[in-house]
DNA sequence: GAAATATTATTTGTATACTAACAAGCAGAG
DNA sequence: CTCTGCTTGTTAGTATACAAATAATATTTC
């Protein structure tokens, strides 16, 4: 049941599933959250980090809007923001000049809150980019950053 | 409230979100989502296409080992499995030696299906990589392959 | 001002993806 | 043969991620 090389004509140029993009993109997220989980503190995850960390730069922002500015689905950055302030992180009030809206913020008492992130975050990357040479580095992220759209 | 920089010191060599692998990863994974949405037949998803190429590959294959050669954890595999099933792609038959063991196969109807599925998965590839010259995209695979751990 | 349009947040449904726990079966050591 | 350890498959729980639909509110256009 071998058989997808049935003769010697041009149509086999067999496809090799270990060699695809998606494949390999997915593989190297799988490495990267299990790193993540390692080395995140206070047990967040990718995206919890990643709006916590934008949601610490904007100072106040809506949820939409934290969510465009981390690359998620508005019904993504809805879990993730619930989440964050089931955890304590983050806080909710609603936005006196448009009534649709719920302005989020970093909760106060999280003062180095922003420190450890930043540190943590650049621990992690160090440690997924560890096989990489640090040209490599650059060109792996020059890359990606290409053919996400950017 | 955009005080990240309350001195001049060397501490605040500013965290870019937009420059960590992980979040690059994340987005280059949605865009590569969205376009396999688009090309890829029967409404495939991707895990479910990698399956079921593995699988051709094989002929026949516990489910455990089909994850495990698709980099997919025990609980992934099995619901990929069973909506390959449902679908009417894969079929499965009791191993007669291990009672443990449950036997996967390509459904026998689909002839050319293999055929339909590499080519699909050539188009998806080759549309993720669009914005990519040739040496580029050998080198991200490259990159790719070894931060994922190959 | 009223109507059409857009935005914000929510909810539902589907599909990964992992951990942890479990039962059943298998294999080797003693 | 029995005990131990391993593998196989399943289930439950948590967390992304997206589509689609909805309700409430803003904005734009006439």
């Amino acid at each position: 049941m071998t058989g997808h090389e049935e003769s010697g004509t041009e149509t086999g140029e067999d496809y090799k599933l270990e060699d695809q993009v998606g494949f390999l993109l997915r593989i190297a997220g799988q490495r990267h959250a299990a790193i993540f989980q390692n080395l995140a503190p206070y047990g967040l995850t990718s995206t919890q980090f990643a709006a916590l960390v934008r949601l610490a730069e904007m100072g106040e922002c809506s949820q939409n809007e934290l969510g465009r500015r981390t690359a998620m689905d508005v019904a993504t950055i809805k879990g993730v923001a619930d989440r964050l302030r089931a955890k304590g992180f983050v806080e909710m009030r609603p936005d006196l000049v448009d009534r649709r809206r719920a302005v989020l913020s970093v909760a106060p008492q999280h003062d180095n809150l922003v420190e450890t992130l930043h540190e943590a975050g650049r621990r992690i990357s160090e440690e997924t980019l560890k096989p990489l040479s640090t040209a490599e580095t650059r060109t792996l992220i020059r890359l990606l950053r290409k053919i996400g759209g950017s």
